[in-house]
DNA sequence: AATGAATGAGTGTTCATTCAT
DNA sequence: TATGAATGAACACTCATTCAT
């Protein structure tokens, strides 16, 4: 009767639902991701985002409802963000590098949210955790997608897409989960320059090699501009 | 009076509270990975362990000394099990490959395990988390040895030794942590094996390259058993 | 942040604060009193009081709240009810005697309860003690007072004044606390008069022994139907 | 079966038991003088005294047992302490202050031990709490009869001697109880002094303060001389 | 006789959820 | 639609008591 992702609400007006949930789940994520999901209370979050706590419920169906859609609205600003990142990019190689570039520099802005969806994926109700994965394969595709056109286009050797995808999520998830300890070593376009060494460099092809180098050149100060830039605020999704 | 990494007990008898605890965490640790530390109860661990609620509160002081024990007990594994798994092996390349073959089988015993520590560590009080990152420090350490060693013997070019390490890291953690996408793709020994083609083989040098691959022919068959071998007993943390 | 007296109420209505806290008050004093602190559990509380157990968190912080503002109500229904029996009575001697009359009357409509203020008062966080301490002291000073005016008024002669009011206070009180000797030799009028004999009249001038006999003549049976009045209610702290 | 004040022991030596009951009512009696009844564990106990938790259930039947004895051991500490110190005194008015004296020096001796009766016996199984007001009722007996042959031998005029002796004991009493409001205005001897002036005074026949002077002449330096050896020990009933 | 490990019933407290207003 | 007071099931933790050694 009620499929997995469905989130019901009292409410019928949907432009009202809408602009609600937002509200909530701005401060949901927040404290959830500070806080972690079973010591943030649903009164907290009421408070957080100055309503009752009976009117969340009047808006979401329980608090599994409200972690699901925090958990979603993070995995889709992955999605979300870095297509427009890439829409003025045409070179295969540089929209796989812009492509990771923009992945890190979401993480970094969600970065609490971030590792939030690492603990929290499993607190979610089993029928729902596939939904969430879902949402992250979805990113994942748009990794593989620039990887598969830098090997059509002769850019890149063949390699274990598949694998290489994942070292690419997981490289970019790192920044948040293992910050504590990149942090000290690295800033943001460090990190990413430096990955890009590890984890793309070594598969070009020779023409491959010389767009990368270019584009290096070019946005040698580029980089540390958008790193200086990088700005404060944290754990906010949208 | 108590220092974040002590954990006390009101039993004396120091074999009975080694036995006692390692009884506990067993039970602590399956339960956690499987269900989560919040959603564990003190007396489902009791249950799971055959003894009181009481008992545990003998051997720890509480809830969040359970967790800590039993995080470092899963953290420490790693530490203990992958140095004898490189006791024969003198080739710096070799050992660096064997190293990530052997953190991967025990993160792959361990996967539900390791899933905790990521979901988990979170839910320490502050003061022990450290304490828990130290633990992992020392695992990365291993396998920055074996890293360097193949550098320092003209094996691996120059590299970004402690980001590569961590996608060394990343890449064994991940075996658990995306096991629900990689297992459709890969069985354990290709999973390393051609992460090894990702993350080792494009750093070698002529000659590293050589031994990779003598390596490779050597153990082919022995890649296909392990592999076999694999399924064995999970989330079992001694 | 929360200094001892405090005692905070998640429910903002200041009007259903005071009512709820009432309610919840008089069951925890009826119960403290029978059963003492200890023995008592919050849910036969909230039992008594008809509420849920969960209601009594909205309007205490914890236990100890509970018992310390049972205290307060016990110990501020002396303050607060021996002056209005004062109102009316001119002459010194007269409104010493009906201090102690008045004393005597509501720790006898309150024996239990007195009883546990005795029993009870370091149960309370330390820090809380001395503001029990404080209403002890503020109703001494209401004796005191009147002492002060008999000797002023020449009416008594110069006595050890600090002294004296402790001997009212502990003859108050004794008729709680040793109500289980004292009942089968006195009701509480002969018990108050008597008690006049022995630590007023002895300190009287010849004038204000004049008082006192005219008083008494006065008096004799007010006295007795007073005592007959007594039975009604106890343990009713309002 | 079981008669109320009737303390089983599995011990039969009767020797063993006498010293072990009394080694473990010291430590109950200053733990329970100190932290109260119900907050005292029977293992702090068995910590105190040395032992084993277990053998504190050798010796008693259960917690109630403990302090039933330990009430017991103290109001009896009163009754057995005050007739010695009236051995040596003939003079029926001196035999009465000196009582009150006795009395006021081992209530300050055993302070918290003399509050502790006022907390918990309240807390004694009920048919066991007549048996403790029995042995204050012999200590009260001893002070009557000091009073009796006041009057009798024509050193005091009649009074509700039973009355009197009531506020003799809370007069007593007092000096642990209200201590705190107490103890700096007077020091012991002073106190017991200014109550004699206030308490038995008034009361004596002419003869009766002439006897009553000369005493207080030639205990002037005595009264000083014990109020400075009033010692340091507190709350030790034996 | 003495120990102390083991038990498990019982308590204070929290918090998701409901519902009268 | 929105509020927030009210509910009560659930949990971490304690401690009197037992019993094998």
């Amino acid at each position: 009767m009620k499929s997995p992702g469905h989130v019901a609400s009292l409410v019928t007006d949907a432009k009202l639902v809408g602009e609600r949930r937002a509200q909530i789940l701005r401060a949901a994520v927040k404290l959830f991701s500070g806080e972690g999901y079973y010591t943030t209370t649903i009164s907290q979050i009421a408070r957080e985002a100055g309503v009752s706590t009976g009117l969340i419920y009047q808006y979401f169906g329980d608090k599994d409802d409200v972690l699901f859609l925090s958990l979603k609205l993070v995995l889709e600003t992955y999605e979300k963000e870095i297509p427009p990142r890439l829409a003025e990019v045409k070179h295969p190689v540089e929209r796989l590098c812009m492509a990771l570039w923009a992945y890190c520099t979401i993480v970094d802005r969600l970065r609490e949210a971030t590792v939030l969806a690492y603990r929290s994926t499993k607190s979610l109700r089993a029928d729902r955790r596939s939904l969430v994965k879902q949402d992250e394969l979805r990113t994942n595709r748009l990794l593989h997608d620039c990887l598969r056109a830098c090997i059509a286009g002769g850019y890149m050797r063949q390699v274990n897409e598949y694998l290489l995808v994942y070292q690419y999520v997981t490289f970019c998830h790192a920044w948040a989960l293992k910050h504590w300890a990149l942090r000290d070593k690295f800033g943001l376009g460090k990190y990413v320059s430096e990955g890009i060494g590890l984890l793309v460099e070594p598969f070009l092809t020779a023409k491959g090699r010389v767009t990368l180098a270019a584009m290096r050149r070019r946005t040698a100060n580029f980089t540390r501009s958008v790193t200086a830039t990088k700005p404060a605020k944290r754990a906010r999704a949208a």
